[in-house]
RNA sequence: GGCCCCAUCGUCUAGGCCGGUCCAGGACACCGGGUUUUCAACCCGGCGACAGGGGUUCGAAUCCCCUUGGGGCUACCA
């Protein structure tokens, strides 16, 4: 176990509660930890936050996992791969809890509470009301076990609180100073719920200590807890808390805080948008009712990710990315991810920004932090993504590619390696995985099931000959034997020259017969790879469709 | 409302602790031009910031105070 005499190792932790997806922020939480973690040759632990029963859902836990397998982030102990310390489900370590509130208990400095949540709520309003902060009055003489079983009797629900001590604590924050605050204006918290749970703040101070952690790198919105937390630890007599570091906020492009509730909020107000809209079809869209689709909209619940997801592509709104998932499902690499996320908030000192992941190890500097809140910039994240696209080796990208591929149920990943390694290729430059799929689509889908892109028709086709030329362009490649990139090069600009013309005004038609649209990977290529059966029957529809024979 | 945090180009940031080398550097975005078989990529150039007001000082983006603005927390959520 942990022996702070020797050498003093590092050991953070990542603690998610499982409520869903990993979303940015957390990502971005995890990631500072394992940065620091991995640059000192230190330890991170996946903590399971689960306390909360009715936030919990079955298979979040999963999804936090395979997000921070995707991003890279790999844990030395946690789920999976176990540890000294387990279990790494706090809702598996009750007795623990149990073992340090008795002890709180008896010292004097926790104490049983049996207000409901109404009177409690009560309370609030009148503070309120009164334009002042609620503070929970400690009673002057502290229930005894006998008022816990008569209140048990009574049916009413028991808690305990801790008893926060008088004076002014100060926390001594890597990024942020010293920050002092009064405890008198903090108040006594609960830290176990009428259920027997522990909340948050307490259960987190009990593993900390047990599981050594050293640093604790979280967002600012824990600044707060950080003074009750420090408390306890020193009421528990646990020695030195551990070095906190509150990084700043990652606000969304739309105002405050990022959320995931970002995404069901953009969808209600799509739907409200467009009142002409039945209700019954979009419920049916969803694969959920009616009535939950109207709880929805009138703000009072949210529906599952598959129904949201469902409703918003039928309606053709454009979700923001929020979860990590989204970004995978939209074409990101997670080596792009990883380093937007790092440089937010964060900064090498020096002009260094795009680099791959052993160097962002070998720079962080826990340090380096920045105080203030950051926006998150997706065109920034673009920019990242493309560069990254560019410096991958061939084989990761293709890996990452296969992935999403499959994840986004494309027709492209029909194709083998070979020639998804082609199309990789040939799509130099691109931004996104799904810049690539986009552009490539068009091998995998039948002749006769080309969607043609209205613009591309009038600007290509129907100008300037552009069927005319694409006649030309049949009949010469109906005589090539055999279609080779240098071949049809060759064929394609001695048309031009022969017809006084740029090579655009040739290349373009047949791009637009193979592919329906203007953007492709370049055309000699493309050809090539659709071969010579398809590129023909492709241009004779065409053809066809345009002039009427 | 209360408590807490923050404040440099549109955005991410460097610089600020140790005031002069900063009429503020880089990147993304944007605008203009170039390259070009499309898109993207690429090349060149341009626009663009120390929130405001008081101090301290010979001198302030850098130190102090106030104002304003932004953010967080204010749960038997984490």
């Amino acid at each position: 176990m942990v022996d702070s005499t020797s050498s003093p190792r590092v050991v953070t932790r990542f603690a998610p509660s499982p409520t869903g997806y990993l979303h940015i922020g957390g990502a971005r939480t995890a990631l500072f930890n394992w940065l620091l973690a991995k640059k000192t040759g230190g330890k991170f632990i996946l903590r399971i936050e689960d306390t909360d029963l009715k936030r919990n859902t079955p298979t979040a836990t999963q999804q936090v996992i395979d997000d921070l397998k995707w991003l890279g982030i790999t844990w030395d102990e946690g789920p999976e791969v176990g540890g000294p310390n387990a279990p790494y489900f706090q809702s598996q370590r009750r007795e623990t809890y149990d073992k340090y509130i008795k002890q709180l208990l008896d010292m004097g400095r926790a104490y049983y509470c049996f207000e409901s949540t109404e009177e409690l709520g009560q309370l609030r309003g009148q503070a309120e009301a009164q334009k002042k902060g609620f503070i929970y009055q400690r009673p002057a003489e502290l229930p005894t076990q006998k008022d816990v079983e008569k209140a048990k009797a009574e049916g009413k629900p028991v808690t305990i609180r801790f008893a926060m001590p008088e004076g002014t604590i100060v926390i001594n924050d890597i990024v942020r100073g010293e920050v002092s605050f009064n405890t008198a204006e903090l108040g006594d918290f609960i830290i176990i719920k009428s259920d027997g749970f522990p909340t948050y703040n307490f259960a987190c101070v009990i593993d900390d200590h047990l599981m050594g952690i050293t640093h604790v790198i979280r967002g600012q919105e824990h600044l707060m807890n950080t003074p009750g937390q420090q408390a306890l630890w020193q009421a528990l007599g646990f020695g030195n808390p551990p070095q906190y570091a509150h990084m700043s906020v990652t606000i969304s492009e739309s105002g405050g805080k990022l959320s995931k509730r970002e995404r069901p909020q953009t969808l209600r107000k799509a739907i409200k948008a467009r009142p002409e809209i039945y209700l019954g079809k979009l419920a049916d869209i969803g694969g959920i009712g009616t009535d939950v689709l109207k709880d929805f909209l009138a703000g009072d619940s949210v529906p599952d990710v598959p129904a949201i997801e469902a409703i918003a592509k039928y309606l053709g709104v454009e979700l923001p990315e929020i979860n990590v998932v989204d970004f995978f499902k939209n074409g990101y690499i997670p080596e792009a991810m990883v380093n937007f996320l790092a440089l937010l908030g964060w900064s090498t000192g020096d002009t260094r920004e795009v680099m791959p992941l052993q160097e962002l190890i070998d720079c962080f500097d826990i340090t380096r932090l920045t105080k203030s809140n950051s926006l998150f910039d997706r065109g920034k994240l673009v920019a990242y993504n493309t560069e990254h696209l560019k410096m991958l080796p061939k084989e990761k990208l293709l890996a990452h590619f296969k992935a999403y591929l499959k994840v986004v149920d494309s027709p492209v990943a029909k194709a083998d390696n070979e020639t998804l390694l082609r199309l990789i290729k040939i799509c130099e430059g691109a931004r996104t995985l799904a810049d690539i799929e986009h552009k490539c689509k068009f091998l995998f889908v039948a002749d006769d099931k080309i969607e043609f892109d209205e613009k591309a028709v009038q600007k290509v086709l129907l100008k300037d000959n552009g069927l005319a030329m694409l006649k030309l362009v049949r009949d010469k490649l109906a005589e090539m034997p055999e279609l080779t990139e240098q071949g049809i090069e060759d064929m394609l600009r001695s048309l031009a020259n022969q017809n006084n013309v740029g090579l655009g005004k040739v290349a373009q038609p047949l791009r637009v017969a193979i592919t329906g649209s203007t953007i492709s990977p370049p055309i000699f290529d493309s050809v090539q790879m659709l071969g010579k059966q398809n590129t023909l029957a492709r241009i004779d529809n065409t053809l066809k469709k345009f002039t009427g024979k």
